[in-house]
RNA sequence: UCACCUUAUCGCCGUGUGUUGAACUUGUUUCAGCGUCUUUUUCUUUUUUAGCUGAAAAGUUAAAUCAAAAAAGAUCCCAAAUCAAAGUUUGGGGCAAGGAGGAAAGUCCGGACACCAUAGCACAGUAUAGCGGGUAACACCCGUCAUCCACUUUUGGUGGAUAGGACCAGUGCAACAGAAAGAAUGUACAGGUAAUGCUGUAGUGAAAUCAGGUAAACUCUAUGCGGUGCAACGCCACGUAAACCAGCUUUUGAGGGUUGUGCGCCCAAUGUUGGAGGGUAGGCGGUUUGAUCCCGAUAGUAAUAUCGCGACUAGAUAGAUGAUAAGGACAUUCGUUUCGACGAGGAAACAGAAUCCGGCUUAUGAUCUG
């Protein structure tokens, strides 16, 4: 599969967001938390993802934007190990730390928690 | 004044992918013109660079570039919806050209735009303050005067600063000295009177009886100021209760609302008719062509204005404008040096549009000039 990242696979309504975080469950590898849960709707779309950086730890908004676009970047360059999922999933990262991350870092958490994540909900099914 | 650049791979966002006419076999067909883009060729012309001739002006040759002409090619592909048809719309894929700032920041002033009588009027309140000009407007900008400060080649010049209207409207305040700084009294000497600080001089002080200072003191004068902000506001979809809005009918103006006060204005309940409210931060418009930018001319000391030619320059909405790798360049460090350089190492400032403009302030890396 193509390792896009396009309108459809952000996640965006107020809803599904505020369900992801009431009743999701989540998967932690420091500085890095994904909450996931099992959701369903219209876009013809797998995951539907987002990524968040706290302001109580980045003040400035180019900092922010620079750890979102590298959360963004690291999910889409390994978003193929979720693809063969059955259901639909609501996808949130978060960003925890407190410090500037590498691009390195974050590709290989990520990384890490997708694995997991297919291990927790895919492979038993 | 500028705000690192190039290449490769993988991504994000919106935009564009035309238009006119004809034909019959009426198909989502075919053909033609125009426009746009790409490539090639030709010729003249514009500009630049290099060579040659020449004292120079210039001429000439070559290459690149711009314009023109001609030729060839491209101007698309797939799917769905609607439809009598022409066609239209939507989605996906190609392709093409774009895609953060000088402060996008602070939200401190000034506007545009929008809505609201809970918006009006008066008082109150508040802002500004030499003079003249600019502007949509300003607390901004330009010019100029005065005062102060600094420098200097000294009575002139240069640079900087200024909460620089009015204390003959009224009220208040004033260290030390002084009898006394306006409502109270008086020292010495001299003069004068019916009598009295009534008058002069001395004395204190910056200022002492037709006085003066102070308005980042009240105040007065002149001018301006309603409020809320694009989550404004308008339209559409889903959808309907006893809630909301409008009109009419009957009854009462008690009480309540408004930044303060007064006036004004608005608000209630019953019945009935009509409309659709809330919610989903739903979708579309507002939303990027504008007090816009570039160059030139004219007017003006200047700020700026007018005219002409050309350009289209981000529009996201959990919020695009990126990630990774390699190389180069600037500043700088070290070593070598034949002072031309060479080699090695090597930071990347402040910072991210959110309705849009004009300012101010703050943050910050260089470079140039005074």
């Amino acid at each position: 599969m193509k390792a896009t990242f396009n309108k459809k696979e952000k996640l965006k309504s107020k809803k599904e967001l505020d369900a992801l975080f009431s009743e999701g469950k989540s998967i932690s590898k420091y500085p890095i938390r994904l909450v996931y849960r099992r959701s369903s709707f219209e876009e013809n779309v797998k995951i539907k993802t987002g990524v968040s950086v706290s302001k109580r730890n980045f003040k400035k908004a180019v900092e922010r934007n620079r750890i979102k676009r590298l959360l963004r970047e690291s999910y889409r360059k390994n978003k193929y190990i979720v693809a063969n999922t059955t259901h639909q999933f609501t996808f949130m990262f978060l960003y925890s730390g407190k410090e500037m991350p590498e691009y390195s870092l974050t590709e290989s958490k990520i990384k890490g928690i997708l694995q997991k994540f297919v291990k927790q909900e895919i492979e038993p099914k």
